[in-house]
DNA sequence: GTTAATGCAAACGTTTTGCACAGGC
DNA sequence: GCCTGTGCAAAACGTTTGCATTAAC
């Protein structure tokens, strides 16, 4: 995955500025490694940057996007963004349901799959959802104290 | 897939009741088995219910959806239905971003993945989009007639 | 100094809601 | 006749756009 240095590379060789919200998201990015929706990265940036606006926030996030240095998968409840990880290693993702980690698959299923004849396969999404560990104890700890596990970080 | 009368049975079934509108959409997702928005939905009904209005057209498809009767998915332009899947008979779908026909794969690779220790899998995607065979050939014609390929329907 | 990024406001498309009326059961 | 489904209007929501100001280069 990207880290903070590579996304802020990528950005400044493609002749963006690297201003300091940029940087901010760069951080943001290249160290979390759950999803975030536009709403969670505009929350997060509200409490550094006190007259920000949902539009430069949607403007930086699709600027990135075109960039290829977040992906976007979409979600039920919308689209949401990550630091892309690197190319050259094809490979899927466990999600979790409640904290949103992922953690990397190797194995890809569509080279085992067979298309119909005159079918030309051009992409596949292949996601894995469930409950990861911390979060599945964190549940049965909620149960009790009713505490929730929000953080959305650190792993992959 | 669920046909027409399957549709307007189970919906009958729960208590709902069959009014004109609702055998047209049963029947619209009867035989029908590429992806619509909501959108096409609308502008499907709207040729045959002159004072329709949106909101309708979004409570049947959301109460369809409810019922089971209905599966969607989240493209990147946004929610599509179709008509719902035999539950017994677990398959994922090859998916043509031309005509966004269907077609059926028996094979599932959730059973081939394995999740770290204590990663709890409860659901998962597959789907691997491309051009069928009917739109590769369409799109070689096209680019001498630019006629356009838009029918969705009867295939999977 | 030039050009791109930002904040503001307003627009846009999609989806949801409240309410009165029409229509299935 | 009861209660659900519908149309209408308006609101809510997420996202995009135009423009003047600000800041990176």
């Amino acid at each position: 995955m990207l880290s903070t240095e590579q996304i802020i590379e990528t950005m400044s060789e493609q002749g963006l500025r690297i201003t300091d919200q940029r940087k901010t998201l760069a951080k943001l990015f290249g160290e979390n490694k759950g999803y975030l929706s536009a709403k969670d990265v505009y929350e997060f940036m509200c409490k550094k940057y006190s007259g920000l606006s949902f539009d430069t926030v949607y403007r930086n996030l699709r600027v990135m996007h075109e960039l290829g240095v977040l992906e976007q998968i979409v979600f039920e409840e919308g689209i949401k963004f990550k630091a892309s990880c690197n190319q050259d290693d094809h490979h899927h993702h466990l999600i979790c349901l409640q904290c949103q980690k992922t953690y990397p698959i190797r194995f890809c299923p569509v080279d085992l799959t067979d298309a119909p004849d005159g079918f030309k396969v051009v992409k596949h999404k292949f996601e894995v959802f469930g409950y990861c560990k911390d979060c599945q104890q964190a549940d049965t700890i909620e149960a009790k104290t009713s505490e929730r596990s929000d953080n959305k970080s650190e792993v992959s």
